[in-house]
RNA sequence: GGGGCACUAGCUCAAUGGAUAGAGUCGCAGACUUCGAAUCUGUCGGUUGGGGGUUCGAAUCCCUCGUGCCUCACCA
């Protein structure tokens, strides 16, 4: 397949002896509007260099592109050179590459021999899985199967909340009130019960903070009888994790939590103080910061225990030894930035060169229409439970429709799950938001069941036309470019061949709703394509050349889902 | 109070410093005897929070003010 703006670049660098590729690259963008053509090169910044009028440098550039076979038209619009790509060729080569690479369109090797990192999810045990926690599991999992998609080495870390003085907390109300029973039947809403109890009652006895204090203490000498009921209500809330983590078809490949850290701390304090970098605080020793615009952070309490900002910088130097990352990517919160800052400062401060390497990736708050999230106040709403509810609710309208699906469980669920996890990753994930049922119970217009539909429709004309046809159009017989020339379908060829520059892009930038878009994008264009004309024509040639067009659109959205964490049934 | 992020159509959101700021949704008007109507077509809708500045060109960069959220030492 041709890299037109790779081609355009070198023709304009050849003729522009100032500009760098790397520059024209940059440079050359798609117009607004089509009828300005498909690349177009400003020549406005041209100006003083070459001490020319812009227009008649845009002039003089179109007359060097003019003549290239795969552009059918180009020419100067004032400051601007408009080139218009011969539609025939391009579409024939398009149709081709994508049928030819099936799920591999949009891989590339760009990261061949490069480990990548992600750290996602990371949930607390023994609290609940909530709707806030989607954020960093289904963003992180995007992330991670796109810098797949792009060769790289990955690894996903889910980086549990398994250790604190929390768990002195949780194993002293065990003992109390708990009940082993409770415990194994619903871990989860019992441990917070516990816990919750626990808070209520220490307002008015005192010592049971103390009490939880020693027991912690204990679990992290190593006594056996709490590593025990620790190692058990850990157990036990991972079984309930991953009942959602099923649901959403995610995996991890290391369950090291904040606790695997715990005996690999010290060495860092003593470095901090080695380096002189530690200092006494109230009892308390800090990394002073103010050096860098930062408030100072605290590195062990006043008691001599740690933080989490010493297991994250034990967790980071483990994570270099043991896998020696090309990126260690994190996929947090935003109420996090400064932690983060913090600590990436303190290691890049203990001369570790690859502190660089590490990047935090924030996203936004979400908050329920009565106010923000708390489990305490029994302000929270269940992944779970919203992911039950979206299946649920696919369930019934398929059932309206009457679809005859091959397995109506199967398929709801593919695209219950699917329209939450599509709608978390389509706005920008900086964004905060307001979780309303509402709008994650909505199936029309931009959502993944628009998108899953139109590749179900998408499927359904390949089923309409005979095996053959379909065989024979996916070896490009009497594929006549003519007939896939029309507006609808070249726009459509055109969102399918942009599809792997769009991948990169949002590996980039770490952002997977540019993904997002692009294939709403594309089942757009699809949609419009279908509306537009017909498939399963009379003439053959004509038929056989549309069908190609129609797997190629299929195969780009199936591919672009896979991406997201999503499946694209065939029928729905 | 310090630091950070956000602010774009009634609502939810797009827009590598480029040409006339785009989608979806809502409202209105249409399209199923023709490959799937979870669809498509048309229409309505804008002082890009306010004000300065830089630039040939600003929603985008800089300054400033406003509003909202996050964060700032013994939780994570």
């Amino acid at each position: 397949m041709i890299n037109y703006k790779d081609m355009i670049a070198d023709i304009i660098v050849e003729n522009v002896s100032d500009l760098t590729k790397e520059d024209v690259l940059g440079m050359i963008e798609v117009p607004s509007d089509e009828k300005m053509g498909d690349y177009a090169f400003p020549c406005f910044r041209l100006a003083k260099v070459l001490r020319k009028a812009p227009p008649l440098i845009a002039k003089d550039i179109a007359a060097k592109i003019e003549g290239n076979e795969v552009f059918e038209k180009v020419e100067s619009v004032n400051a601007y050179v408009n080139m218009y790509i011969s539609r025939g060729n391009f579409a024939k080569e398009l149709v081709k590459e994508v049928i030819e690479q099936k799920e591999d369109f949009g891989k590339s090797n760009l990261g061949a021999g490069k480990k990548v990192i992600v750290e996602f999810s990371s949930p607390n045990i023994a609290k609940p899985f909530h709707i806030g926690h989607i954020r960093s599991t289904v963003i992180g999992n995007a992330i991670y199967k796109l810098y797949d998609c792009l060769g790289y080495e990955t690894i996903r870390i889910n980086h549990l909340g398994d250790y604190g003085t929390q768990f002195g907390k949780m194993i002293c109300a065990y003992r109390r009130w708990g009940n082993k029973e409770d415990v194994i039947k619903e871990p989860i809403k019992t441990l917070l019960q516990y816990y919750t109890k626990f808070h209520v009652e220490a307002e008015n006895d005192p010592s049971l903070d103390q009490e939880a204090r020693d027991i912690f203490t204990k679990l992290e000498n190593g006594s056996p009888e709490e590593m025990e009921l620790w190692q058990w209500f850990r157990d036990e809330s991972l079984k309930e994790f991953t009942v959602v983590y099923d649901m959403l078809g995610i995996e991890f490949d290391s369950y090291a939590g904040e606790s695997f850290y715990s005996d690999k701390m010290d060495r860092f304090v003593n470095e901090l103080k080695d380096k002189k970098l530690l200092q006494e605080s109230n009892g308390a020793n800090i990394v002073d910061l103010e050096p860098y615009g930062m408030s100072p952070a605290l590195i062990t309490k006043s008691d001599g225990s740690t933080l989490y900002i010493t297991r994250d910088i034990a967790a980071a130097v483990y994570r270099k030894e043991h896998y020696d990352f090309y990126k260690n990517i994190y996929v947090v919160a935003s109420q996090q930035n400064l932690h983060f800052q913090q600590w990436f400062k303190i290691v890049e401060l203990l001369g570790y060169e690859w502190a660089k390497d590490c990047v935090h990736i924030p996203f936004g708050l979400v908050s329920l229409e009565d106010g923000t999230m708390s489990t305490r106040q029994g302000r929270v709403v269940f992944l779970e439970d919203v992911l039950n509810r979206a299946v649920n609710q696919t369930m019934e309208i398929i059932r309206e429709k009457g679809v005859a699906t091959d397995d109506i469980e199967a398929t709801a669920k593919q695209v219950g799950i699917g329209a939450v996890v599509f709608q978390e990753l389509s706005n920008n994930r900086i964004k905060d938001y307001t979780f309303s049922w509402d709008k994650v119970l909505n199936f029309e217009g931009e959502t993944g069941p628009y998108v899953q539909y139109t590749h179900a429709r998408a499927a359904s004309v390949l089923r309409k036309a005979s095996e053959e046809s379909v065989a024979k159009a996916a070896k490009l017989e009497m594929f006549n470019p003519e007939f896939i020339s029309s507006d609808s379908a070249y726009e459509l060829a055109k969102l399918i061949y942009k599809m792997p520059d769009v991948i990169k892009e949002a590996a980039e930038k770490y952002e997977p709703s540019i993904l997002t878009r692009h294939i709403i994008n594309i089942a757009q264009g699809f949609n419009r394509f279908y509306h537009h004309e017909h498939v399963n024509v009379e003439n053959e040639s004509e038929k056989l050349t549309k069908l190609a067009l129609v797997i190629s659109a299929k195969t780009a959205i199936k591919n672009g889902l896979a991406l997201l964490g999503m499946s694209a049934p065939e029928k729905m």
